[in-house]
DNA sequence: CATCAAACCAAGCAAGCGCTAGGCAGAAAA
DNA sequence: TTTTCTGCCTAGCGCTTGCTTGGTTTGATG
């Protein structure tokens, strides 16, 4: 709301955070960590941010941003409703492990640090894109590919994803969309090939 | 190692500790707050504990310890793999949601917090925990109630479970065991009665 | 060249943090 | 009765934290 024009500084200073945030999470990341990593003297931050959380914010905010146009991208002109799930699984893995990834992780793990003021905002983006999988869900369960309540479903099946950031790591074994693969094979009960 | 005997103070302490470690999580749960909710100066809980840490370890490993014992009640003595499945995951959703409640849900909150000695301790406990759930995962999977890979499959389930922890309120609307129902149909694609 | 705002630095403050040291009361042990 | 031990308190130390203040550099613009 103050700052409107985006500065690239304050893009690196976001990027650059989500990945501390993500090693160490919020709490743990200290304002003489971020600037040490962005080259700055640790003041200097609160030229940019007016304080530690309006960064947390600005990360999280990218992170769903960004998921929000993955899913929009990947899965609207899809008609078949497996396709269309398997689209979502996939590009949802890929937001969290792979392009843009920490700032998608970030979203997941600490919003426990957020005041009730960012949090109202932030929750409205997420509804916004959860909105795009209870649409493919409820199609889904329809067409028999799932089975359930799609508002319980889409719970399950997200927790599920997100918590593959517990264990799932794309540089060892599995590859992201392997992994989207399996996922989808166990959730529809289909058979591997 | 210094403590042999559980002391009941230092039993008292872990589950308020445990209590404002999962409203708070840990880092944002002082020595003092501890201290005040316990009764207690803040100095006087170094008396029980060696340090901060030790009380989060303490925590945790009581939480571990509640589930295996609960795993270990409800399912050994089930023949049938489906029935099986339906009661690990009773019971996960039950020491998440409900009894003990708190230390469960800071065990898989908190890891991040931890120093890698305490770490080691409490990762072999987890995985006593889920070694129950590799062998009924696996027995699920061999007579077609479960698909896919038999590891995978149980990453999936946990981490279903385990994420509820962000959105279900057993005061209001489901109830655990009418959870655990919707969730043991969804997976296995029993429609619902 | 002069101007001015944006971007940064140097220095440090106030508050809160985990934790320690030393002492004291009361019960148990000798 | 004296000693010992446990559980707790009082007081505060040393350090780190997020953040502020006042001044300096830099680069674009007239």
């Amino acid at each position: 709301m103050t700052i409107l024009k985006q500065s690239n500084r304050r893009k690196e200073i976001v990027t650059i955070a989500a990945r501390l945030f993500k090693e160490n999470s919020f709490d743990r990341t200290t304002v003489r960590m971020l600037a040490a990593a962005t080259g700055l003297k640790s003041g200097s931050l609160f030229h940019h941010f007016k304080d530690k959380e309006e960064i947390l914010v600005a990360v999280i905010e990218s992170g769903l941003k960004k998921s929000i146009e993955t899913i929009e991208k990947t899965t609207l002109d899809i008609v078949d409703a497996d396709q269309q799930l398997f689209a979502a699984i996939y590009g949802h893995l890929t937001t969290l492990h792979n392009q843009q990834r920490d700032a998608h992780i970030v979203s997941i793990i600490d919003w426990k640090s957020l005041s009730d003021e960012s949090k109202a905002h932030l929750i409205s983006l997420r509804d916004q894109y959860e909105k795009y999988w209870q649409h493919i869900v409820t199609k889904a369960v329809e067409q028999k590919v799932l089975t359930g309540d799609p508002n319980l479903v889409r719970l399950f099946i997200l927790g599920s994803l997100n918590w593959s950031i517990q264990w799932f790591n794309p540089e060892q074994g599995l590859s992201i969309k392997e992994l989207a693969q399996q996922f989808y094979n166990s959730l529809t009960h289909t058979p591997a090939s």
